[in-house]
DNA sequence: CTGAAAGCGCTTACAG
DNA sequence: CTGAAAGCGCTTACAG
């Protein structure tokens, strides 16, 4: 390679890295020799001489094997993707085992990436913290309960429920329940405590609320048939997930209850199934894409030693109005 | 290391790499020292010395930026990941995008990786092909159109649409019609070919088919209002993805025919949201992540030389009954 | 702006 | 069964 440009490999070295200091002349037989020779740079060598690894992980906790198969992951990694192209750094995926979380901090720490994306399901993971701890540079999509330094991206889901509940205000309602997610997750707490300023506002007592363990449709569906036998008059009903939504939806249809006329119905995410849902349910976006794009272009930023660099973001979120609300 | 041990390098190596022949006395003092140190080897330096990556990589082509939310790869995704666990090898995810292909064999074959996995989603995609002619080890998930030697793995979609047509047929419906995939992918022609099939056996016309470009529930729809107009008194309808039943669904809810009474509906898949439709519905089963650890079981394989590999595996798939029909 | 030389941490024949 | 030595293909000071 070095021969058929003529030059030494400092200087192959010196072009593919982008430095400054290489003359045209140079940078062009070099660049006609890559293309003559189809030269794609061996990985394993520069990570070893250099100090960097060229790749970075997206660690899954395994909590979520299931995780894999949810829109919210596979939106991040869309997102990470579309960050990561044209920059050469390969991305590693990785999932924790409950009896393994000592090897993967060990493999994470010791140099075989540059940095950590963390998809942090349940909040209170002990991980992120632990990598921090070791130094590794990390960045938390959504929100961790644990681990106060540690940068994450996440929607704004405690304005993004808020929104939803002046909208059901705003439309008239005037009994209004809520169906929230889990107690240790972050985000289940964000969007309802969203939806409880909402109510507060309006000066709406905020004491229907139902709470489901798991995000499904069952889930959402138990927690609807609770709210119902509560409060037979309920008019309105903010669902902090579409696809619990999707279960509560269920319930009203089979107790006959007319969308939106009896009751109203808004969710959160705007999954695909949201506006297929009979009737094409009203929700809140939140765009999990950029969310990716956004945890990937924080930990390059924090890799490239970039200074001034935001702390943790929150990314906006939006109402869309279909037939439920 | 090797000092922490009393023995060389050479022999943790050994140990590591669990080759035959240490003494249990060597074998013991390395794993001890390996604990104590929390030493992980490095894998840019095994990479480089060796003559493996220690790194397989999964491709999705393009096309499918969209495909990351696919159900259908994150079951796969999910099962590489669960077979892969345990093994020292990595996962690599790469997008191919339009104009790099040619970087990508370039990458691939130049042995950062040892290995491809590959969803190929449009059968036609060149890329498995060119990968095999350049002596990459490659195993695409679903059956590619071109390629004859390729060794893939696939759900028994021919089976699976062959047994809805017959069920159809066994619980009384007289005319019988399907929403079809595109034409370009086999996904798509093996699913018509079964329902073909179980037509045929049952003495009952094929006539009735429309196809759809796309994999969504609006092409459903609009197929299904095709064949509405074509044949009013048809009384059911195998559609070949859940996603396209849900908009088929929607346009026979609104025609008013009661579903399964006025018109039977099986669709393909068993996506979550099969069973949370309205009427809950009736459909193939295909076990997508059995579908990747198969994947991964074939490359592993082909990796570790073995003999007497299976050629192109099909998994079989089984109907789901549930209210639709 | 450029090249010669050392070194990254392993694996792999080779010799014993 | 084990160790000394070479070498994998780069990057990085260092000297010029």
């Amino acid at each position: 390679m070095a021969r058929a440009a003529g030059v030494s490999r400092s200087t192959v070295s010196r072009v593919i890295n982008e430095e400054p200091y290489v003359s045209a002349k140079a940078r062009d037989a070099v660049h006609q020799a890559i293309l003559d020779l189809g030269y794609s740079p061996n990985q394993a060598a520069r990570t070893l001489a250099g100090n960097r690894a060229n790749a970075i992980a997206l660690v899954v906790s395994e909590q979520g094997s299931r995780v894999l198969s949810d829109p919210f992951f596979a939106g991040v990694l869309r997102g990470v993707h579309a960050e990561l192209s044209g920059r050469r750094v390969q991305l590693v995926l990785m999932m924790t085992q409950q009896d393994d979380e000592q090897d993967i901090v060990g493999y994470l720490a010791g140099g075989h990436v540059d940095g950590v994306l963390m998809v942090s399901l349940h909040g209170q993971d002990p991980l992120p913290l632990k990598l921090a701890d070791a130094g590794v540079p990390i960045v938390v999509g959504g929100r961790p309960l644990v681990g106060d330094g540690i940068q994450y991206v996440d929607s704004d889901n405690f304005n993004g429920a808020l929104e939803a509940a002046r909208y059901l205000v705003a439309t008239g309602r005037r009994r209004i329940a809520t169906i929230a997610g889990p107690k240790d997750m972050a985000v289940g707490m964000d969007r309802l405590n969203g939806w409880r300023r909402g109510m507060a506002e309006a000066g709406q007592p905020s004491d229907l609320v139902a709470h489901s363990t798991v995000f499904t449709p069952d889930g959402g569906a138990a927690a609807m048939e609770d709210l119902l036998s509560r409060e037979p008059e309920l008019d309105a009903v903010f669902v902090a997930a579409d696809i619990m939504a999707m279960g509560a939806l269920r319930v009203l249809h089979a107790q006959n209850r007319r969308i939106p006329r009896d009751v109203a119905v808004v969710g959160f995410d705007d999954l695909m199934i949201a506006s297929t849902a009979l009737p094409p349910l009203t929700t809140v976006r939140q765009d999990v894409e950029q969310l990716g794009r956004t945890m990937t272009w924080c930990l390059l930023g924090q890799l490239d030693g970039e200074e001034g660099l935001p702390p943790s973001l929150l990314l906006p979120t939006s109402l869309v109005i279909r037939a439920s609300a």
